[in-house]
DNA sequence: CTGTTAGCGCATTCAC
DNA sequence: GTGAATGCGCTAACAG
């Protein structure tokens, strides 16, 4: 009885007459529908996308930008339409996210958040002929990217502090690797990270300043914020820095909290910077910081996974920011 | 041939050479594994339990509460192991939730936050034979809770409040019902709202203090709270509330923010409660609120998704909360 | 221990 | 416009 089907889909030339007697008879049998399972298997097709995150989601989407992105991406593929499976992976190990990966029916997967530069996923998937877009990372020519300009962004951060006189400097870097502990890296170390996001912007404030202090945090919220920002600030104050980039308005946040903690004002005493330009109710001051969309970031790699979906051959491409600049942000304290 | 499938799934008894000509066969044909579709149509069991959010995935996880659910959800099904499917649903617009909850593939359902009490989803689930899990809502004899004593919790704050002297109480709800404005709210009108676990918090209040000023918002977030502060305190001296009772600390939050912008002391000149018990790092006062593990909270949800999943009969349970005394509570200022 | 067989529930042919 | 047959890719049950 393929007409059931046909009904049931509503897509065949069926007499309604047919129809109402393959409800009636649905009815009876209390049949709820075509089964989604066997019907994906036939088709190819599951109504399923996946998205890696990275640790803990109370971790991933305790950023507001993340989850940002995360909304906007679940918004695009609503069009598809497409329902989200989240595929969370322990930082550092990649077996239960490559177990789920095997046993998982997606139609693609989006990297949508920071991870690392090479991810055995990639193989995994590839080999599936499972499409994947990915946002800075993982970094692989099977995967193409929805690219922002971290290092260039940065640098044009460190370069406003610069040019307001600014010499001693600190910073304040996402992870630049699964696992890392709040506390200061080496110039030399970041070129080596695992997380290309973390670790671009960093490069951006190195090229420009390359003595900047660079503190590394465990994960993108105030806490770590304030964690990184004691290391900074508690030092004798002819050594303290004038002004902290820190590599996310969460972070950036921590560091107003300690800043105020410790009597120093912004920015006279103080310069402060953020990066991804959220709006965050509770911080009184407008800050200074990167602009980035994430509500169309993440509608954007929706919109390139409904591309590949749909067969096209998708590339890479980039994604805009903005320096806004707020009240955080002024010339060094003259001593 | 399946002794590949048991040479893939690991379980059955294979000799090593075997296993090795089936692996070496699989590199050549360059086979990537079993089609996760085909495995599941085959055993029943897709691995992924599905949850249901209301709203926009921005707006229901930017509750801190909420995403700690979450979060404990998806740690605790991850050992079934089982994967997270989201599925939004556009609060009073069920079409799409219809759809997408007929054409997924799940083996279980959640419905891990606050939502109607009615809802068309459960008959579609039932008939499909997926057993459902809830915290409060849709109320179905066939779908088993993990309940919060809500209005007693509540009431047990009005209480408090009334204890200390207060007779001016303003009440600040979670939405009653999907695509509420943020505004003034009758008594009445709480008994019949949709969602029942902003009416039951409510009602708590409202069983100590009927005289309580009822303000609902939109969404639970700060810049809600905010406004439905102002709602309350901006009125003449005499006769403005001498406490708020918020229904969640994020609110709560937000009417601190305006006491301190209106220039009230709290908790001298007003008094201010939450609900969650969270630990917000930007929040510096100890808020007096009723304390829920959500962590835990997401976790119990997970336990009873895995018993019904290993086929045992899961029974409505309840989940334990507490009144934490903080720093925001204490008598009325004596005129 | 290994290979063969059948069917999970559907949607897509193809005859009628 | 309608019904009957085939196979999507796998795994449980069996026979060797």
């Amino acid at each position: 009885m393929s007409t059931a089907s046909l009904v049931f889909s509503g897509r065949g030339p069926v007499s309604d007459a047919t129809a109402a007697r393959v409800r009636a008879a649905a009815q009876e049998l209390a049949y709820a529908g075509p089964n989604p399972l066997a019907s994906s298997l036939r088709q190819g097709r599951t109504g399923t996308v996946g998205v890696v995150v990275e640790g803990r989601l109370g971790d991933a989407f305790g950023d507001p930008f993340a989850l940002t992105v995360l909304d906007g991406l679940a918004r695009e593929l609503d069009a598809i339409p497409a329902a989200l499976l989240l595929l969370p992976r322990e930082p550092g190990d990649d077996s239960r996210l490559l177990a789920q990966l095997g046993a998982a029916a997606v139609d693609a997967v989006v990297f949508a958040l920071c991870g690392p530069r090479d991810d055995p996923a990639v193989d995994l998937l590839a080999g599936r002929g499972i499409p994947m877009i990915a946002a800075g990372a993982p970094v692989d020519p099977r995967v193409p990217q929805l690219l922002v300009a971290e290092r260039a962004a940065s640098a044009e951060v460190a370069r406003l502090l610069v040019g307001l006189g600014h010499t001693r400097i600190g910073h304040i870097t996402l992870p630049l690797a699964p696992r890392v502990p709040t506390g200061p890296v080496a110039p030399a170390q970041v070129a080596l990270a695992s997380y290309p996001d973390g670790a671009a912007r960093a490069l951006g404030v190195l090229d420009v300043a390359p003595d900047a202090r660079v503190v590394q945090t465990t994960i993108a919220d105030v806490a770590s914020g304030e964690q990184a920002a004691r290391l900074l600030l508690g030092v004798p104050a002819h050594e303290r820095p004038t002004a902290i980039i820190a590599q996310s308005d969460v972070l950036a946040a921590g560091v107003l909290r300690v800043a105020a903690d410790l009597g120093l004002r912004v920015p006279e005493d103080l310069s402060v910077t953020g990066f991804d330009g959220l709006d965050l109710p509770w911080v009184d001051v407008r800050l200074t910081t990167v602009v980035q969309d994430g509500q169309a970031r993440g509608r954007a790699l929706g919109a390139m996974v409904a591309a590949a979906l749909s067969g096209a051959s998708v590339r890479t491409t980039h994604f805009p920011t903005h320096l806004r600049l707020g009240e955080t942000t002024g010339p060094p304290p003259t001593r």
